[in-house]
DNA sequence: AATGTGCTTTGAATCGTTTCATTAGCACGT
DNA sequence: ACGTGCTAATGAAACGATTCAAAGCACATT
């Protein structure tokens, strides 16, 4: 039944034309004649015929796709950035394929080499460990490589990361505007670099602002159980010890310790207590107050990253480009009191 | 500086052998003695030589790769499915590509037609629309395809789907064991098909204990927001009419439920009222009372669709199979109380 | 009639592997 | 010395596309 694959040999036959015809109508189309197209067209779906890529790129010695490897495909930052990065791919002809190393080195591993040997244009990386040895093989073979969410300390790669310093000071600036001067810092007992900058980031606002303090706890990871943990201390404290600003180093603490406020002690938020988070999840609309936080301009890091890739598959030896965004605050209920009542 | 790349030509020449040999070393090594090998291995080494994956392929006619086509690689059901297929398909020594179709049907073809011109061993696909003619002229050149949370009604290919019905039966069987009786199931307005089905398992459920009654609400869409909606309006009605146990027909409206539950009137979950959601996402653990749930199991999906797959692949005469999984019931805090204090 | 011009079409060479029929080399028994 | 079996290594022929120099053709120009 299944007979052996069509190939272009078997549509040149069916239309009476030479292969180099069959593969001018796929790939220069205004080098032949209309009669001799269409008549090749036809050929082409009534035998079916799909381009064997595998020929293509061994001939043609260049593939039209590009690998991303992530760390997490369920994260909303990568999927938001993979779909941002298939889209600006498909504006330039190539397409996205995804590898999840799951934080894993050995996946991890397993994706740089399978993308290798397909000969993808480039990767756009999210590495797990330090891939320095890696990318120099990579580069050194022909296939450019940028880094995604971490920059490259030696420079030998373009790369596209988030200024999470200045996201931190944005945060707690954001208090300050708001008029609140005991602020606190949730952060996490293991050192995240992340929480580590956002901390910096809210030193030097507090800094530079007269009669702020800054008070810094620490969560047992980076979860809801553990902010709402945290939230319970801090709500049991006395009147005069209340910070009037909370500043969590994510989302998920930030809702924790809302939770925490909100049923332990009753506390209003924004009112008595204005509360930030990091990241912007999904789930910060949908908090009983909707959740104030800094979002990582993800969609555009997605296409630069693309964008910086193809500048190095262009040309190599093109200069490396370390682009660094600058995260956005995204106001909501929970530091902004809505227009209140006169009273 | 970077010159032609490194071919298997290359590394014979080096090594002294011949070109076949080398293959062998790669694809055979026990056909080669030990001296040999270890002769090829440092050359392979020294020279930095990677298979070229495109000659490989057009030469033996087939990859090493599956494509795995979802709707949203945001959505944790898929990346924790395409976790799990990217393990087994490791085990069988393939490796998975993703494309995300992101419920765009431009796109899912996009990835149909690079996957078939990559000659992938056959795909996972969780079809946006209609794909009976494509799957048709897929298999019909040979590349098989597995629906993955869909069922082919004309069985023309095998899938993997969940039992709604049975998940719907289980989570109103639940409420109802634990002796509520007045039950409401929340949907969405819009005719989504994992809501009916769920339904029709509440039905069921109900339809078999005497004394319970089913009361249906429709929310606006299947957020927490429209859930709290919905929640808001139970929660204002007289104690007479309250019920006392709500299933969602997934967590997030469940999640908004449990917000007005606990805000508006100070309703004890599950005292007074049990409430279950669906698809047992990781925030269920974090809400303020945790919250009981239906699991599809994912991980056994995205497995067991690998397998079907390869079964195919193997033979692709093997019959058809439809995979139906049914779902597990997560019990956490709001059904069932914990060990309440004597009293 | 010869030559030139521009557009189509041709078909062989090529890309880097794998495959497989063949050969080489070696040890052993007669 | 010779055949027999083995294992190991060889190298040319695919695989299916793209590329490109060359040929073919129609028509205008001289």
């Amino acid at each position: 039944m299944s007979s052996r694959p069509v190939s272009i040999k078997d549509v040149a036959d069916r239309a009476g034309v030479a292969v180099g015809t069959v593969s001018n109508v796929l790939n220069h189309p205004a080098r032949v004649s209309d009669t001799t197209r269409s008549r090749v067209q036809s050929a082409i779906d009534e035998l079916g015929f799909v381009r064997n890529d595998a020929a293509r790129q061994l001939r043609a010695g260049q593939s039209r796709t590009i690998g991303l490897i992530v760390l997490d495909v369920g994260n909303p930052f990568f999927s938001s950035l993979a779909r941002a990065a298939e889209d600006c791919a498909a504006e330039n002809g190539s397409t996205v394929v995804l590898g999840d190393s799951g934080q894993d080195p050995g996946r991890e591993a397993r994706y740089l080499d399978v993308f290798e040997q397909q000969r993808v244009q480039g990767m756009l990386v999210s590495p797990v460990g330090d891939l320095g040895v890696r990318i120099d093989e990579l580069r050194g073979r022909g296939t450019p490589v940028v880094l995604v969410d971490r920059v490259d300390p030696q420079a030998r790669c373009s790369s596209v990361s988030v200024d999470d310093v200045a996201g931190g000071y944005l945060a707690v600036r954001h208090l300050l505007d708001a008029g609140r001067r005991r602020i606190v810092f949730v952060g996490a007992r293991a050192g995240y670099r992340q929480v580590t900058d956002r901390l910096t980031g809210a030193r030097q606002a507090v800094g530079e602002c007269a009669g702020a303090v800054l008070e810094v706890l620490e969560a047992e990871d980076m979860t809801v159980l553990a902010g709402r943990e945290v939230g319970e201390v801090v709500a049991r404290r006395s009147p005069a010890e209340l910070p009037d600003g909370i500043f969590c180093a994510n989302d998920l603490l930030a809702i924790g310790v809302m939770q925490a406020a909100l049923l332990i002690r009753d506390l209003r938020v924004p009112e008595d207590l204005a509360l930030i988070g990091y990241d912007d999840i999904d789930f910060a609309t949908s908090t009983v107050v909707p959740l104030t936080s800094v979002r990582k301009p993800t969609e555009l890091m997605g296409r630069t990253a693309v964008e910086l890739l193809l500048e190095q598959i262009e040309d190599p030896d093109s200069p490396r480009r370390q682009v660094v965004f600058h995260p956005e605050l995204v106001e909501r209920g929970s530091t902004t009191a809505l227009i209140t009542a006169a009273g």
